[in-house]
DNA sequence: TTTTCTGCAAATGCTTTGCATGGGA
DNA sequence: TCCCATGCAAAGCATTTGCAGAAAA
């Protein structure tokens, strides 16, 4: 399973085993997606590079984007009503903590997660290949800052 | 916690009570959502009302969905790249469990999604408020499929 | 009759694609 | 040099909205 600390330069290998150049553009892309903690968005990470490449255009991010994730080194997470949001940090498959006011998102380690997906398998016969876990709720902060 | 029996009853009087008229269109869509397992899409109620109603738009559709959505009715499924699929039969947060071949969804029971929400709580001190809890597999009909 | 609802078509918003030019290897 | 990648604009999709006529209450 993929390793947080070395994720660009993993990201990078994985291209050019794959023989795609490595342009700027991808590289800085590779480079956000990598170090992300905050799942942004295509938007989001178009307006982070605005500056170093004022004229790279959105179709640049989806594609590389699409690229990197058809390489499996990234997580898409779609949203109902809202943009996709990616994650390179860990692209495989995890439960998330969505806080409802401040839209933070944690990552919370689920030892019952296993055993649910074993739970599921048994009950239903289908063979799982992945899960989307996510809770939604109110954080601390958030708590706090309502008494 | 609504009965998954009387449904369309519940959606009928939730109509009345908020004063919105009660046409054919919308009736037909209500039942629909009432009484589905199979968690249908806005284009597959459309269709499913082609035959009875053949000029119905499916900007009618999307519309009544909306409406029965927004008086808590009709749960909401949003899929990445895909388009959301309604239960109206279950109309609260529960897991799902989806072919990603064919597509289908079904509704698994389990026990460990209580204990679930509880370690979520414990671990990260949020409050949670609802769950998107989805597994990615393969049904049986399309492991047989395969062979 | 009054007001909402419907059907149609146009408009959104996000994402993808075609094409000509530019730039890695 | 040879292709792939980029930027731009146009095209796709699912969904929403404006509008005028139709239908519920």
């Amino acid at each position: 399973m993929a390793d947080p600390q070395n994720r660009y330069p993993t990201i990078l290998k994985r291209l050019r085993e794959n023989d795609h150049k490595l342009t700027p553009q991808r590289l800085a892309i590779a480079k956000i997606l990598a170090r992300s903690q905050g799942h942004p968005s295509v938007e989001t990470i178009h307006q982070m590079l605005s500056v170093e490449f004022p004229t790279m255009s959105l179709a640049t991010v989806y594609r590389n984007v699409l690229l990197i994730k058809s390489l499996g080194e990234v997580l898409e997470l779609g949203f109902a009503g809202d943009s996709n949001r990616y994650d390179g940090n860990k692209p495989y498959p995890h439960p998330h903590v969505v806080c409802v006011k401040c839209k933070t998102i944690i990552d919370p380690d689920l030892e019952s997660l296993k055993d649910m997906t074993a739970e599921v398998s048994a009950e239903t016969g289908y063979t799982i290949l992945s899960h989307r876990v996510d809770f939604f709720g109110i954080c601390r902060a958030c708590q706090a800052r309502n008494r």
